[in-house]
DNA sequence: CAGGGGGCTAAGG
DNA sequence: GCCTTAGCCCCCT
């Protein structure tokens, strides 16, 4: 009960928790916000398993390559871009040019 | 213990 | 800009 990984993804969701409205942040950042350093494909993991009514704003984290890490065809990747889209963040050519939300 | 995979990343071709 | 390789971490068969 340690908790070893479950911890790890605490600090993860903390850290997604206090991601300010209209701010973005990959996975790397966030991994290494939450002082987990390397663990970007683990923070993926985590935000992967959240529930579909989560509180959490997982649509704030986008990958290295300022693109959504979903299938352009896909219902989660139109749900994210709609999302940031509300808080004010724009896409261009399927991407986004903002800096990377960091601690 | 081996093998495969996931909302990843950086470096090369 | 695309694809491949290698490295990272954790979890399930």
């Amino acid at each position: 009960m340690s908790s070893s990984s479950e911890q790890y993804k605490q600090q993860i969701l903390q850290f997604l928790a206090q991601i300010p409205k209209g701010k973005i942040c990959t996975y790397g950042d966030l991994a290494k916000g939450a002082g987990l350093p390397g663990y970007s494909r683990f923070a993926g993991a985590v935000l992967r398993k959240l529930p579909k009514d989560t509180k959490l704003p997982w649509h704030r984290i986008i990958n290295a390559q300022g693109k959504i890490s979903f299938p352009v065809d896909s219902e989660p990747y139109l749900e994210q871009k709609k999302r940031l889209q509300e808080e004010g963040v724009v896409m261009i050519k399927g991407k986004f040019h903002l800096p990377t939300y960091r601690l």
